[in-house]
DNA sequence: TTGATTATTTGACCTATATCAAACTCTTTC
DNA sequence: GAAAGAGTTTGATATAGGTCAAATAATCAA
């Protein structure tokens, strides 16, 4: 079956009808490590769907570091949901941090498809207010003060980060520098 | 005129009929000073909107401090937009900073409209679309490293929050002591 | 108005984490 | 498979901001 049909299945019951149309709608890209999905201040041209490899999201600080977001792993949707649905501008960039293949569908493709199934904007609803409580529970754990219970805060809720992403994205990620990250795995902190 | 209304106003235009129908389904609310408005874990059955007065949201941390989360003014909507639509608790507890006068519509009220007219739809996204966009902006503003460029961020992007708000609550909103923050206000740090 | 409560400031001291520097280890790539 | 380049660890030192305690100032309720 079609990973990004299983995904809008957990949200609502698809038709046959609906299914072809929307596989109609996606397209397909390959992308090698360290390529730029997104570029910070564009408007969002597609709403992708990770098949296979990894993503991170980060922007420039004011000191010019790079402070990452978010990683994004296969099956999850990789859409820059605070600007793709009224076309503001991206506030974060994107980039891949493995070989990435993601199916994709543009920004007329996927309003069209909400015009003619209006069913979907409960399910795209469904979707933001996910999306919304998971950023809700974020930033609880990037306001934790101690940098060891962040570290531990995110092995104990997102093990896959630890496992595939680098550590000086990571460190970023939860607000501290790599050696006190570092120091923290080795619990010499 | 009705300040909601004005509200919407700036997402769309909006029809006679519309507007006599979003005022039959608006009701209000008087609250003293430090009264709860929502509490966390709830099902939140009101979307507000404020007239008067001031709100702030704050969650309880792993050491049991309250961690502020927002502070709302008039002609401002209180919603829980991270739970409203899908009827999920409530991250965070809303209470009054001050006495405060709130219309509001329940959760019925609200997405029967949005079935009546779903022209709204759109309407909504929008509204969600600039709440998310928000959001990115506070998250980069929490995450500035040093305390007093927080403040002084703070001070340029919502100096009534300033004026308006005790330091006690500013302070754990910009994730400092209260010490701290009068350190840095009076530039002694 | 006054006493009580709440808010804010100031001081002294301490500690978690940043910074800087260097070593070590693991991956690519030619 | 050697050299180059990432990625990670470790050590020494500095400092921003936390903590605890007390003084002052502002606000509130009777």
């Amino acid at each position: 079956m079609h990973p990004a049909i299983d995904f809008i299945s957990t949200f609502t019951e698809i038709s046959e009808q609906e299914m072809r149309t929307i596989i109609g709608l996606l397209h397909t890209s390959s992308h090698k490590k360290n390529e730029l999905i997104y570029r910070q201040g564009s408007i969002p041209k597609r709403a992708s769907f990770i098949i296979k490899g990894a993503v991170r999201s980060f922007y420039n600080d004011e000191n010019g570091n790079e402070r990452n977001t978010a990683f994004y792993f296969e099956n999850q949707p990789l859409i820059p949901f605070d600007s793709f649905a009224e076309q503001i501008p991206v506030s974060v960039n994107a980039i891949t941090l493995e070989p990435t293949e993601l199916i994709w569908t543009s920004h007329n493709e996927f309003f069209g498809f909400l015009e003619s199934f209006p069913k979907y904007e409960k399910v795209l609803r469904n979707i933001l207010s996910k999306y919304l409580s998971m950023q809700s529970e974020k930033m609880k754990i990037q306001r934790i003060s101690s940098a060891r219970d962040r570290y531990e805060m995110l092995n104990k809720m997102q093990p896959e980060i630890i496992k595939r992403v680098p550590l000086k994205y990571i460190a970023s990620y939860l607000d501290m520098t790599l050696e006190t990250l570092s120091r923290v795995r080795a619990a010499k902190l």
